[in-house]
DNA sequence: CAAATGTGTGCAATCGATTCCACAAGATCG
DNA sequence: CGATCTTGTGGAATCGATTGCACACATTTG
């Protein structure tokens, strides 16, 4: 039944499917009569316009394609959510995809979302696909980065971007254990290929080095930002010889796991170990032991940021022509 | 740059269009120095076939809908993520949409779904849409309910349905409060629109009649089963000149703001009040007060148990003529 | 060796909308 | 009263692919 197309509408209501086109979109002249016959047959048929012929004709589909490492990762959502709401006002859908840290795939969303014709495409890249982006960005579609830079790029790109200022939080997280006195330090961090990760263990040796500490911290790289990447971290941290008595969790799916693992193995926070996380853990407040630092983020206003960008370049906006750069600044907080 | 079709293609190769589609799509005889030279032009212009002309011509479009309450919440997340890892194996994007727990909203969804032509939908339904539904999927569209039933159907339905047992588990959840000799009860539920609120509710009231408790709980009914809804319910009850002993959350969202109440008010679990909770609070290993009790739910699991019986569905497949019903059943765990 | 079969390619219709253009009335103007 | 403008409608091209059909040539087959 759903199968009415606008032939059959303009059949019935006996007129052409110019006019009934004109009608359903309040463009050019109609009669009030002719309107209300068309309407009248629309609504006995119930008719829904394509949009897949409507986005053929006008080359544009209203929809934004959303590539993040994991979707049901809460930071992601946030983001995800932030977006959906203001580009949902002005009627565009959001695709999902997740890459789960792995740029091969990541590559082939890409492919995807331009064979779909996206309008926008929102990215938190799994690192590796520079070249194709700067291509991609260049041949007219709109991308906004969110949460991770390019890595030819670190200092700046073409490209519109929206993140944390990670050097600078990561560096003010650290100081908070230091100034506790904490010499050995154990770094929790995800693979390389990302730009946070890169940014915010910087952040961390530049803290050790304001600080006067010359010894090089103890470093766990994961391997997909994950949950069970904060517990092997966690595990190896304590069966060193010399333990780290304090962690430094780069990641808020790697704190989970780092808490978890100490509150498994008996340790009480700070007390045995110290721990700071960049990105709260839900929840977090009802901790059994309180004390842990941890960095706010705001995923939703970033996304909602990222929307804004998104649109104005859709629209194309004239006074938006160079990149976008949204840097958010965090607060660190504690539990406890 | 992506502006290349298949007729440029065609062109610069020196062939027809038939030929170069044919080439893409490995389909008729095409000889090899052709299809050689094709795609020699089809990798220079760096041609993408356009998926929008492609679902028009094949009335197929290889995108799913999906929509549930709210995208953040990692109960509907897991579902999804599901979903996405199955239909993803056969090259299905989804789209997704929050309905915010608002039916009109939702029915505006359900709509724009139908006019971008997807191939199925999953859907969480906020309610007060069933005829819409029913006759949607009358009309040919493969509709699989997720988590929430129609009202009008509660019985049973012509859709698919992939779902927990609910009056099953909030009984055995109750019991166990009232095993450990609690009386009287705080119920903290969602609005009775939906599908599980309903059923868990009468599940509570099972245990309890069974128990041979004829006393009535004390109910709150929040909104749309927020965090929000869950920190005002333990206040109500607070406020109560004969406090419950012992608090049902029948929603996880909610149950996370119950124990933030709690743990805010400086209550001990389950010593000053005992707690049960249908669905996990993530992180709840990490609580201060053991003595928790939890309803596992299986999210990821529902998600591809529906993403199959979608796949089925649209590939037509005749062993699957009636509805498909999948229940889950839930297990009991305890924090602590 | 004629007929049947297998390969390789192009033409043109088609999917379901939008939109430019032409044209026809009726209204307004100088 | 003829020219111009406004309003109302339909015809037909178009967006970018897929695919049934026709046709040509090559290879088997009986």
């Amino acid at each position: 039944m759903s199968k009415a197309t606008i032939k059959q509408v303009a059949l019935e209501a006996e007129v052409s499917t110019a006019t009934v086109s004109r009608v359903l979109n309040d463009s050019g002249f109609v009669s009030d009569e002719v309107k209300s016959r068309v309407l009248d047959v629309v609504n006995r048929l119930n008719y829904q316009p394509s949009a897949i012929a409507r986005s053929l004709k006008q080359d544009k589909t209203f929809m934004i394609g959303v590539i993040v490492p994991d979707i049901s990762n809460p930071y992601f959502m946030g983001i995800s959510r932030g977006v959906e709401d203001v580009v949902g006002q002005e009627g565009f859908q959001l695709i999902f995809c997740s890459s789960d840290e792995n740029p091969e795939k990541e590559k082939k969303l890409l492919q995807l979302m331009q064979e779909k014709r996206v309008d926008a495409i929102v990215l938190a890249t799994s690192g590796d696909n520079d070249a194709i982006l700067e291509r991609l960005s260049d041949s007219g579609m709109p991308i906004v980065l969110i949460d991770r830079k390019l890595k030819s790029k670190e200092a700046g790109s073409k490209l519109d971007l929206v993140a944390e200022d990670n050097i600078d939080g990561a560096s003010r997280l650290t100081r908070k254990l230091l100034e506790a006195g904490h010499v050995r330090i154990g770094v929790v961090n995800g693979p390389s290929r990302v730009s946070t990760g890169r940014e915010r263990y910087a952040g961390v040796l530049k803290a050790m080095k304001e600080f006067g500490l010359d010894t090089n911290p103890l470093v766990f790289n994961g391997k997909d930002f994950s949950i069970e990447d904060g517990i092997r971290a966690v595990r190896k941290f304590l069966s060193e010889e010399e333990r780290p008595t304090a962690i430094v969790s780069l990641n808020n799916r790697m704190s989970l796991g780092v808490l978890l693992e100490i509150v498994r193995s008996g340790l009480r926070i700070p007390d045995d170990i110290a721990v700071a996380s960049f990105g709260e853990v839900e929840a977090g407040a009802l901790l059994k032991n309180p004390g842990l630092y941890y960095m706010d983020q705001r995923p939703y206003e970033m996304g909602q940021k990222a929307g804004e960008i998104l649109l104005r370049r859709i629209r194309k906006d004239e006074t938006q022509s160079n990149a976008q750069l949204e840097l958010f600044y965090n607060e660190i907080n504690r539990f406890g």
